[in-house]
RNA sequence: GAGUCGAUAGUGAAGCUUGGUAUCAUGCGUGCUUCGGGAGCAUGUGAUCAUGGGUUCAAAUCCCAUUCGACUCACCA
């Protein structure tokens, strides 16, 4: 059966299609942490891989710290435990013993590896130090959970940088956001680049860019973010080198991460009515090969299948011959269609006869009748324009999302009912922040990091002297 | 943290007002016929009706408590 409910009514066709896609399964015991399955493991496993190429390339190290966090380090940095103090979870018994300092289990990492870098870190010499961890991450206060965009337990990627310079740190920040540009094309995703306003920046951090998207009922996503921290942690950690000169300084330093946050992006920017849509650099599954058999007409369509997964496998796909005979193809059609599969490859008598076979998209849902001898050139084409395609979709689906207002009551108006992204102009004044929050659930997320923008008239707010061009959204 | 609603096979629902054998769809199993867009028929399988207590000859149904969940608002680096 196709998805129950359309996109059109996305709160409901989320739900479902996470399921039916084979992405994430909600029924287990615990509120906000749920069984990643199969398909959507694999696209997770796909991200790490890109990731890990990218660090590589870039001379980051992979490496695995403590889940448990004693409270002292927590407390340390007291900007950065107030920020999360809400939704920590303690252990604060052993069997039957309660502990004299409890643990926390960590909300983010930062405090228990910069622990360990101010023991790593002796001269000039051990920096820079980029290091990479895949964890998982534990934040409870949230009532409100939904899979994939707001977990208690989820996955991540946190990249945490030490540098000899604040220079170098400024650096490390735009080679992250370039890290981050590849992943996120692979993915096939749009999104805005954008520097948190100084009120919403991460605890401790001197600045944050975080790279917001857009899901379809108009709410911005924030798929990833990069802090430069500053000197700030160094200093209650004590990360100190010997520099050239011979005197002792503090480290600077950056972090930056995504989490599985991006695989809703994914499935909420490309999917339709039917399922899931995959882009081919992180399908699972690119190519499904389906035979049609009828009675007494099907000698060797079943072997043409066989051979033919052969041929694609080598060609370098992942693929799939899909022979059983307890399902019909038209069954199998609608199941490759809701995992999400790039392309679908059918073979029957027909087929066999001319020497060809049936080619179909899933991002157009054309059918197009290839002959043998020029498959690879075709499917090569189409996974290329697959890809191009669903990313040039999901700008389209962003920009549409962006409108240009200048008067509060619209701002308020749009914001309660298209949402997405409106550009502003911004006094820089926290009353005026808190005035758009208050009055609208929305916040200003932040000033354009990737192209320069100039404030085009007065405060949004309150009619000064308009500093910024800013996007207000409405966040998950 | 505030409010509203809810909990019945794997999934989705009906039944509750008026107490009496739990119903339907889908899924899953088996057999036959099928197969160029989620096949048809037959036959099975699967629910101590969220938990605990109360009323009653009798509770999915009425009463009380608890737990969990959904949604809206607040919070969410």
């Amino acid at each position: 059966m196709p998805l129950d409910n359309p996109k059109s009514d996305f709160s409901k066709w989320y739900s479902e299609i996470l399921l039916r896609g084979n992405i994430i399964d909600v029924r287990t015991p615990i509120k906000g942490a749920n069984v990643i399955l199969p398909n959507g493991y694999e696209i997770w496993e796909k991200v790490k891989e890109i990731l890990n190429k990218e660090f590589k390339a870039t001379n980051h190290q992979n490496a695995y710290f403590p889940l448990f966090i004693p409270e002292e380090f927590l407390t340390r940095e007291s900007e950065h435990f107030d920020g999360f103090v809400p939704e920590v979870a303690w252990v604060t018994k052993v069997g039957d013993t309660e502990l004299k300092e409890k643990f926390a289990l960590r909300p983010t990492s930062e405090t228990i590896m910069y622990h360990m870098y101010a023991q790593w870190i002796k001269s000039h010499g051990d920096l820079p130090l980029k290091i990479n961890q895949w964890a998982n991450i534990i934040r409870m206060d949230t009532k409100e959970t939904r899979p994939l965009l707001r977990d208690r337990e989820f996955q991540w990627s946190e990249a945490h940088t030490c540098h000899s310079s604040a220079e170098e740190a400024k650096l490390q920040v735009e080679e992250s956001m370039k890290i981050y540009e590849a992943l996120f094309d692979a993915l096939g995703l749009s999104y805005l680049t954008l520097r948190r306003p100084p009120h919403d920046t991460f605890p401790g951090a001197d600045y944050s860019i975080a790279y917001d998207s857009i899901l379809p009922d108009g709410r911005a996503l924030q798929i990833g973010t990069t802090h430069n921290l500053g000197q700030s942690f160094a200093k209650v950690f004590d990360i100190k080198f010997q520099d050239v000169d011979g005197s002792t300084k503090l480290v600077h330093q950056t972090c930056y991460g995504v989490s599985t946050r991006v695989l809703a992006a994914l499935i909420a920017l490309h999917g339709d009515d039917q399922g899931l849509i995959l882009p081919p650099s992180v399908a699972p599954l690119q190519v499904a090969i389906v035979p049609i058999v009828f009675k007494g007409k099907s000698e060797g369509v079943i072997e043409a299948c066989k051979t033919l997964e052969e041929e694609v496998k080598r060609a370098g796909y992942k693929v799939h011959a899909d022979t059983r005979d307890n399902y019909t193809a038209g069954w199998k059609f609608a199941e490759y269609e809701m995992k999400g599969t790039p392309i679908r490859l059918e073979i029957g008598p027909r087929d066999l006869k001319n020497n060809s076979v049936l080619l179909v998209r899933r991002d157009t849902g054309e059918k197009i009748p290839v002959n043998r001898d020029e498959l690879f050139t075709e499917l090569k084409k189409h996974m290329d324009e697959i890809q191009a395609g669903l990313k040039k979709k999901a700008d389209e689906i962003l920009d549409g999302f962006i409108v240009d207002i200048d008067d509060f009551e619209k701002l308020k108006t749009r914001m309660q009912n298209e949402r997405g992204f409106a550009r502003v102009n911004w006094c820089g004044d926290v009353a005026c922040a808190e005035n758009i929050k208050d009055q609208m659930s929305s916040e200003i997320r932040g000033t354009r990091e990737d192209v320069k923008e100039e404030p085009t008239g007065p405060c949004v707010v309150c009619g000064n002297k308009g500093v910024q061009r800013v996007y207000v959204a409405q966040a998950y």
